[in-house]
DNA sequence: GAGCCGTGGTT
DNA sequence: TAACCAAGGCT
């Protein structure tokens, strides 16, 4: 930071207003907040837990999606002891369809740390907070200035930008390192007398007025700061590199019922996608397709390391397809499982999901299985009644198969 | 710093 | 549809 002749700051080379620009901007700012915010649960409390459950939860997730969870988690968890000592099946059930489940082990672990080290009582101070587990710049500076009205910047996408619009900013929004330019920035021009709304309101005009396609500047209560605005040059802020396409994926699902009518579920590790969530076996297992001149068109082994689509591998042979698909289950499934099915001669649906940066692919496989009780199921495994299934926590992708299972095949062969 | 980590809504 | 987006943080 620098000092000009005309009295402004410079930073990184970005020419702040005057104080009495700066003060205009937020009476304007906070004027139209007064007016038009949303009467959303977390603004009807000053607790410093409830505004922390409310800024995790909302981390890349939606408003509307929040809600519900939101009212959900409270009424579950009420404050920081219970959920400190919360057990796991029951929070991960808790946060069951947010997504991002670290989050909320996070948020676990962070309410462990505030009763061993201040005594079950949030913290005030903004360094201390930032501590916690799960609690990043952005969120330590949103329950600083929200709940306890501490003039912290909250810099998050929505603010960045609304900033780089305002300041014509060059910064890649999509690089972390461009966050800092923004909060020296947002500590400059933050309302000391109202820190928790200014951040607020700045996010608010991010979502409906100041969005990332069809902005409507000539609506916005702050247009005459809108430096792109004025000078025309709207359509270049802010900047933003592109994001990396999900890599495909394709596995089998695999949906094996014994005798007594219970299905297996497998509990996924501890670490990585889908942590400590339940699903039926997932297997990257492709069937030996050999092509007219009997040339191996695919390899049978456990882990591929490169995803092939299904169809193709249905389109190289279809008359024999299914067949060696068969005879590939059977194979990977006596190995991982020592269960020897009996096989629907049908799928049972194909899922397709999205995540962040993968992209699966999944084929269902019915089985029925006579034999239980020979072998030793993996450590991880266990037949489940569907009657308990409310207690366990399901991926969106587990749902997709349970749901397509359910609609489509049962219904056909009864079963 | 870049990759990892979910899900649902929009265009 | 595919691409893009939404109140990020951890490793």
């Amino acid at each position: 930071m620098t000092k000009n002749t005309n009295d402004t700051k410079t930073i990184y080379a970005i020419e702040m207003w005057p104080i009495e620009k700066i003060k205009a901007f937020r009476k304007a700012l906070l004027d139209w907040y007064d007016k038009e915010k949303r009467d959303l649960p977390w603004r009807r409390t000053n607790d410093p837990y409830c505004i922390w459950v409310s800024e995790i939860m909302l981390q890349q997730t939606r408003v509307d999606t929040v809600i519900p969870y939101y009212y959900n988690f409270l009424n579950k968890f009420p404050d920081i002891a219970s959920l400190a000592t919360a057990h796991e099946d029951v929070l991960l059930k808790a946060w069951e369809g947010l997504g991002y489940y670290s989050r909320v082990k996070n948020m676990q672990k962070a309410a462990q740390q505030i009763v061993a080290d201040y005594n079950g009582v949030f913290p005030e101070d903004p360094k201390e907070i930032a501590k916690l587990k799960g609690i990043g710049p952005y969120t330590a500076g949103a329950v600083s200035s929200i709940a306890f009205q501490l003039p912290e910047p909250a810099v998050d996408g929505n603010v960045m930008r609304v900033m780089s619009r305002l300041f014509e900013i060059d910064a890649d929004i999509a690089k972390p390192a461009s966050r800092k330019i923004f909060e020296e920035i947002v500590r400059e021009l933050i309302d000391p007398d109202r820190p928790g709304d200014f951040n607020q309101a700045l996010m608010d005009l991010g979502s409906s007025i100041c969005t990332p396609l069809n902005p409507r500047p000539e609506i916005s209560p702050i247009k005459a700061f809108n430096a792109a605005y004025q000078h025309g040059t709207m359509h270049l802020y802010p900047v933003k590199s592109k994001a990396k396409k999900p890599v495909p994926m394709n596995l089998q699902g695999i949906i094996l019922q014994n005798k007594d009518k219970e299905f297996l579920l497998e509990k996924r590790p501890k670490t990585g996608l889908l942590a400590d969530f339940w699903t039926f076996p997932l297997l990257q297992v492709e069937p030996v397709v050999t092509d007219r001149e009997n040339k191996i068109v695919v390899q049978t082994e456990l882990l591929v390391a490169e995803a092939y689509p299904t169809e193709e591998v249905h389109d190289k042979n279809p008359e024999i397809a299914f067949s060696q698909i068969e005879e590939a289950l059977t194979a990977a499934v006596a190995a991982k499982y020592q269960l020897h099915p009996i096989w629907l001669k049908a799928e049972t649906g194909s899922v397709n999901h999205v995540f962040s940066h993968i992209k699966w692919h999944i084929t269902g496989y019915y089985g029925r299985v006579l034999d239980a009780g020979n072998g030793t199921l993996p450590e991880n495994c266990k037949w489940v009644s569907e009657h308990d299934f409310p207690a366990y926590a399901f991926p969106v992708p587990q749902q997709k198969m349970w749901q397509q299972f359910q609609q489509n095949t049962r219904k056909e062969f009864n079963l």
